[in-house]
DNA sequence: TCCGCCTCTATGTCTATACTTATATTGGGT
DNA sequence: ACCCAATATAAGTATAGACATAGAGGCGGA
């Protein structure tokens, strides 16, 4: 008979934290108001006060509610919620996307770190650095373009590697998992030599990324990702099953 | 005395956690490589088994551990790790940034939304939103654009009010709490009336973000905002404390 | 050989209980 | 009135124990 709590799934800290955010979305608790403690959820859902707490600390990571010992828990005033941006490989968002992949290095040198990358990696500018451009191609376009700068006091195993054969995005990925990381989104003008490798025109508006990693030794890399134009960054999306769900009928005509 | 385990902070979760990233980081565990189990790491840490599970949980959605029932832990292979984006309120930004906070509205209307709109808000083309287009300025200077189109059905509330003397923004985040959001990023080049509200030059290179929420009666809003030159969305630092820490005097010289 | 069923293991989740800790409130004492 | 110390409350964290469940591996039958 499967006889599940409500019409819902079963997880049931899951379960809690919906219908919390239920009843905060329906505005039954308002936004700044305090809501019934951690005991008295407890007994409303019939759960043990850590699965409540597991709930509620969900919510306040998402940014709904605000919580403070011997304060209590309220509704945030302005929640701030969170987006995740997912930082995975090159090579797989190429092939998700349904296009073969390619890589080709087009600049190898080892070359004192203008003040803007140390300042960046947080090392004393004019230390030598290995530094290489690469494009990255999705069925034979340009995709993205890195131009990256590579501590490898940070990561000796490089130090034996041929930088022109490497697909450094990958090799690091797999090989010098990283303690720290910072990302920061731009937009610039394609200059002369970004519009010919992505065979775009120069002024095109580009969506640009900056990387920069870290490890227990110090900073691995820090890259500057120039994206196809058009390219489009999005974040993972914040859905919590409501009653509401897209009609079907409803794609655009034409 | 302070009798702390073993050189660290307390949250016991925490420390194993730290730990865990340790030996990967260190390669002492291996990327593919299967890591002991709960059992046996709750002996080697002398923790209840729920804390380890807690610990490697929070590590799987980092993105550094891959774990399946029956399977076991281990270390992931290609780390999809993540970052954070928060979403808060253009007011709290350019204040933060120790910047005067203004804000215009120049335009309002009720138009049919076009396909691409009604695309994003899942609604059929046609349907007759509010769409409004503001500017958010810090010390005086135009900070962020936004075009926004408002689905009134979702949320009722607001059709009393007079949009000219409205922060959408504001209003939104505070009176209408979202179950679901999405927004991406991607770059743009300034056209003539972004140039003149911007107060820079057409072709500019633009951020640009757009945003869309859904509460449970239906999608609220989706707002198109182009970032003023230069501007840079940061994520929250993924950063775990471990042994290294940035050179104090590694500021950059000029 | 290959397929489907069973078994057993590691993780997923919940519970009851206990103790810790931050902090709002209260009640002095000056 | 004001400031400080004592108190109590709600969240934070850990624990042992229990049961649920996915799924890898093994077994047997066709």
């Amino acid at each position: 008979m499967m006889d599940k709590p409500l019409g819902s799934t079963s997880p049931k800290a899951q379960n809690i934290a919906n219908e919390v955010r239920r009843r905060i979305v329906e505005r039954e608790w308002r936004q700044g108001e305090r809501i019934p403690d951690e005991a008295a959820l407890a007994i409303e859902f019939d759960a043990a006060r850590a699965t409540v707490n597991k709930a509620l600390q969900l919510l306040a990571e998402e940014g709904l509610l605000e919580r403070r010992r011997r304060a209590g828990t309220r509704v945030a005033i302005n929640p701030v919620r969170k987006a995740t941006v997912t930082i995975s490989i090159v090579r797989e968002q190429v092939e998700q996307a349904g296009m073969a992949y390619g890589h080709r290095v087009v600049a190898i040198r080892h070359s004192a770190a203008p003040p803007a990358i140390a300042a960046r990696m947080g090392l004393s500018p004019g230390k030598v650095l290995a530094h290489m451009r690469a494009v990255h191609y999705g069925d034979g376009q340009p995709f993205q373009l890195e131009d990256r700068w590579i501590d490898t006091d940070s990561v000796p195993e490089l130090k034996a590697c041929d930088f022109w054969q490497l697909n450094a995005n990958e090799w690091l990925v797999q090989n010098a998992p990283y303690l720290g990381a910072e990302l920061t989104f731009s937009a610039a003008n394609a200059d002369a030599r970004e519009a010919r490798l992505l065979q775009t025109q120069p002024g095109q508006a580009l969506l640009i990324m900056h990387r920069t990693t870290w490890n227990d030794l110090g900073p691995i890399t820090t890259v500057r990702v120039a994206c196809q134009p058009g390219h489009l960054i999005s974040t993972e999306g914040i859905y919590h099953r409501g009653s509401w769900t897209p009609d079907e009928g409803s794609a655009p005509a034409v």
